[in-house]
DNA sequence: CGGGATCCGTCTTGATACTG
DNA sequence: CAGTATCAAGACGGATCCCG
């Protein structure tokens, strides 16, 4: 927290390498378990992805679902809060695609992502 | 450079706590020379600052232009490539204002930044 | 004096091994 | 297979120095 100024606070949660693209993956990839996030092509390491999980969970961007108890494994959804980050996702998507050399959409990359909007 | 994601690649570029907040100072604040954006309530330290400038401008986002010879002085202002940001930093603005506690636009920014879109 | 470079201590990140 | 422990590497804060 380090001024009122909402870019400022939004990029305290937000500003890193990893954690858009984590939740890129449960936006528009549909990925929902540890496992799955792992598997992208980033390749996120394993403390980082659950450190990232914790944080955004106590953000109130995620939320952790048990969907089984023995062994218990949980999915991960997104709250009201982090399905708003959309349009932001969806900026970050578009500015690549113009200015970043060798960008595609990917194919699990549903296209909403650039044509919303 | 991780994936040819769009998402991803933007990220790499843009991907941590301090990038987005020098363009921020650019496009909505107004400032152009070193010691303004040290000033910034976020204080960015010096040498944080140099190496964002010069990544900045090799990534073409700005451009540096002399102002002065002697002592050699510089201004920072945003190309093309910087100046379409402006979406992208509006939507993290935005998601700021509706999500973070505490946050208001200060007086700094210019209400472009909420009201374009 | 203002724009940076450099050095150093600390905190954060990340790769990997490991545990239940 | 989900997550933690460990430890090395890098990012960062702050002071200081340097140069025009």
């Amino acid at each position: 927290m380090r001024s009122t100024c909402p870019i400022a606070q939004s990029l305290d949660i937000l500003g890193d390498r990893w954690t858009l693209l984590v939740i890129r993956d449960l936006m528009f990839v549909g990925k929902t378990q540890y496992g799955e996030f792992l598997n992208s092509p980033e390749k996120i390491s394993t403390n980082i992805l659950a450190e990232r999980l914790k944080r955004l969970e106590q953000a109130g961007i995620i939320e952790k679902q048990a969907y089984q108890n023995n062994p218990p494994r949980y999915e991960y959804h997104l709250t009201q809060k982090g399905r708003d980050l959309r349009p932001l996702l969806s900026e970050v998507c578009k500015w690549g695609l113009e200015y970043v050399e060798d960008t595609q959409i990917p194919p699990s990359l549903k296209q909403e992502t650039v044509q919303k909007n």
